[in-house]
Formats: C-alpha cells, sequence, structure tokens
DNA sequence: GTGGGTGGTTACCTCAAGGTGAGTGAGCAG
DNA sequence: CTGCTCACTCACCTTGAGGTAACCACCCAC
C-alpha cells in the first residue's frame, strides 16, 4: 500500500509530499478535517466551498489510498459516511503549519 | 508587488503557499537554489533533471515575481545570469522544510 | 406525489500547465 | 566551416486535472 501517486519517482522528501497534497482542494480538506473530525461529506463539501462532489469524492479516495483519511461507513438508512484523519494525516497536517504560517505572514499579510 | 497568483482570493495561508509554490518544479527549483546558491540557468537545469527550458524559465520568472529569487544578470559574453535565494525565498524554505522530512519518512521510506 | 437530503457514479467537456522543437547571436574550440 | 555554449524566446501541441450536469436508490416530511 504505498504512499503517493507516482511510487519511486520522487527526487526528495518535499516533491514525495507535495504530490500527496498536490490535488487542488486537499490541502483545504485536511483543514476542514482538522478543524472538524469525523465529518460526513456533506459537511466537507460545505466546509470546502467550491469543490465540487465529483472531485471532492476522488480527492477523499486518494488521501484515503495514501493513509491520510479514514473513512468510515454506517449501514444505515439513510446512508452515513464520516471521515476523519489518520495519525498519519494528523502528522501530514503538523508538518503543513510552518507553511501555512508562511502563508499568512508573507503572502495573505504582504 | 503582490506575493502569489491570485491575490486576494486565498482561503488559508496554505492555500496561499501552495499557490507561490504550485509549479511542477517548483520546489525542486528552490531546493536546488539552497543546496546551490547563485546557480546559473545551466546549472539550474542539470541540477533539475527533467524540467525544459522554457518551463524553467516561466517557473524562474513568476518565482521572481513573488520575491522568492533574485536574478542577477552579467553583462558579458557569454551571457551570465545568476539566481539566487531572496530572505523571504529561505523563510519559504525553511518552513519547507517540516514538510520534507516528513515526506522522507512516510512515503519514501513507508 | 413532490421535494429534499443521504453519498455518491457516470459521461462529457474545457482549459491552462506543461512539453516539443526550432531559432537567436556572439564567441570559442577543433 | 561545423558545432558547441550561453540564456533564453516563440509557436505549436498534448494531456489530464478539474468542472458540469445528469442520474442512482433510499427514506422522510409535506
Amino acid at each position: 500500500m504505498p504512499v503517493g501517486r507516482r511510487p519511486g519517482s520522487y527526487v526528495c522528501g518535499i516533491d514525495a509530499a507535495m504530490d500527496v497534497i498536490g490535488g487542488k482542494w486537499k490541502v483545504l480538506i485536511l483543514w476542514a478535517l482538522d478543524a472538524y473530525p469525523s465529518s460526513r461529506f456533506g459537511e466537507l463539501r460545505r466546509l470546502v466551498p467550491g469543490v465540487t462532489e465529483k472531485v471532492l469524492t476522488s480527492h477523499l479516495r486518494e488521501l484515503e489510498q495514501d493513509g491520510i483519511v479514514h473513512r468510515e461507513v454506517y449501514e444505515e438508512v439513510p446512508p452515513r459516511v464520516e471521515y476523519s484523519l489518520t495519525p498519519l494525516g494528523t502528522s501530514l497536517n503538523a508538518a503543513l503549519v510552518p507553511l501555512g504560517v508562511w502563508g499568512r505572514e508573507h503572502v495573505l499579510e504582504g
């Protein structure tokens, strides 16, 4: 179960990490799941304004394959699916904090 | 002189930072300029295997516009152009270190 | 029956990032 | 003379990520 979409072709760690978070909305999904753990699909759609259902689905599937998010299906009617960060996802988010601080200080306030 | 390609439309700091480093080869360029300061164009082309001249040029231009790299032209024959990280670029690279460590530990060695 | 909410799937389309290959013009090696 | 280096520029083309919209089964409230 390799992490990343092009295993074995990474030049360095940043290159590899960029591949995992490279989707247009992935860091926003991670940010949302960090702020609101165990979110349902519809909640995420509202938490990440602008993302379409198709793209949200595919991003979540990729993050799940990479071991970043956990997908829990409850066999109920109506169906319920909850997404949460795995420990790996939590560690990824922690590694993203300095980048977020940099962006806030130098891009948003720049 | 705004930093980033879509000023004013960022949701959060990570979103903004991702825009600055969003090019396919930008983090590799930053990594190369950190390891080999004041590199010439041809050196960068060799340090970032696979990048084409056109894309390397445009990525360097964008990084220059964002205040990440400095471009120094020496009016000589043959022409000489040296690229280096600005203080802002150095701080960006510092903010990328944890992400690089994460990628090395969890993707490359995963 | 109509509409809404649940969590998706499917087919189709767009568009911009990136790749390809040629050209530039001065100088230098062979 | 040929070809290479330097640091690009230009015109063209490809590709795939992402966007659009329809559709699915199921249930509830109105």
